[in-house]
DNA sequence: CGATGCTTTGAACTATTTCAACCTTAGTGG
DNA sequence: CCACTAAGGTTGAAATAGTTCAAAGCATCG
């Protein structure tokens, strides 16, 4: 059930048979959740996390004006909430912006992990550090690309993170944003939304129609966006 | 000597004798940068993480056009560059604002810690895990804030970091970065944020001139920001 | 066929950048 | 002590980027 984790975690650092039985272990529980239902509200206390197996979730923040930022995407083999477990209260809600199929591992389980299993543990606090990382590109794409680039930095990066979880055929992948959902990415208005979507399909180095976004010249994309892969960490080598 | 670090992880759970031992154990050595130097370049791979024990440091990206983003700033108690210890190489580079004095922990090191000592591990992952809250919340600002709100929501932080370590005094702390640098962590021009400055000011629920900004009314501050400050986990409890 | 939820377009308005000065402050050397 | 300099702060005006409002186009579904 949880291969897409393991696909993940095996793309960073070699993990052995026991450990991916302690994983499996207290993976065991399994959710499903309805496109645009809440995964986790903000202001919950979870005693669980989840692990996304299958579909798109995203996280968000209201404004106290009624704007919506989605600060992450999420896409299958990533925990989306893992950090709950320290942090106890979620200060932001989380989305199905697809129907998800999630595992889900008890805060108490995932204690005992971290009490018995250090590698295991850096590996999952490997797992928020990427997640971080993410989150720091997203800052420099907003704050200074244009925003065409900031739209292919986004794609690049999926790209990326569904192809090491075998989500990418053919060089293209399954997209369920709306062009408002990729506004509230962007921070952007839906009408300027389009026209940078338009923008970009000029370049011709990808084409998105119908929830599919194919990749037509990688190589034009990734000069186009200014695309570094370094910060997804793909390299397997002890951690 | 790593007084702000035991502040720090002591304002979110409790500490033994033992665990605070083995911290500063870990973090004998001292090291001093200068102003505008860098910490860590982008690209390489430290062997060694750094804790911030005095000055404000922060994170950056130059983009490929030559352009500048901060993507964080910190404050004494923080580990700057912890995450190098499971990453390995550095995304981005990491710049002193101030003269910065540093504990440095050898990666061997923090590696033995995680192997032995589960409680502290957990406390050291849940300082990045707060890193990441703290991100999101910048890419709310910076995508659905009024400008001047944004700025507001940084003061507001900063100066809940600042107290729990120490450094704030009468409602106010030293804050020696330019505007240009508050624009490359706005991701605006420095004519703009000189405007968004002179815009917060004439809100009259703060001041900012040579290197300090007080904090006038805060509750009007807190107000006109949307600051909400859960994210920064300020509860102590069993983590 | 008619409703519904996205996408696309045009036009007026507002926010932000850019360029080019000028001002202020805190050294620095004569 | 004072003129000089360098760095940062402030201002105005023209150009560009992004929002808002309003409407039209385009698929999908019962």
């Amino acid at each position: 059930m949880i291969e897409p984790l393991l696909l993940n975690l095996e793309h960073r650092d070699t993990l052995d048979e026991r450990e991916k039985a302690r994983l499996r272990a207290i993976l065991t529980r399994e959710r499903r959740v309805a496109t645009h239902e809440d995964i986790v509200k903000e202001g919950e206390q979870p005693t669980t996390s989840c692990l996304l197996l299958d579909g798109f979730a995203a996280r968000y923040t209201i404004t106290g004006d009624g704007q919506r930022q989605l600060t992450s995407l999420h896409v299958p083999g990533e925990f989306v909430d893992l950090h709950a477990f320290l942090v106890k209260t979620m200060d932001h809600g989380l989305v199905a912006l697809s129907p998800c199929r999630i595992a889900v591992a008890e805060h108490s389980a995932l204690r005992e992990l971290s009490e018995t299993e250090p590698h295991l543990t850096r590996l999952l606090w490997l797992d928020t550090l990427i997640q971080s990382a993410i989150s720091r590109q997203w800052l420099v794409a907003m704050g200074r690309r244009a925003r065409a680039a900031h739209l292919a930095h986004i794609i690049c990066e999926l790209y990326l993170r569904l192809r090491i979880v075998n989500r990418v055929e053919d060089n293209s992948f399954h997209f369920p944003l709306s062009q408002m959902q990729m506004a509230d990415v962007m921070g952007l208005s839906l009408v300027h939304m389009n026209r940078v979507i338009q923008e970009l399909r000029s370049e011709q180095c990808m084409t998105w129609s119908k929830e599919r976004i194919t990749v037509t010249d990688w190589n034009r994309l990734q000069r186009f966006a200014g695309f570094d892969p370094v910060y997804l960490s793909l390299q397997r080598q002890p951690r």
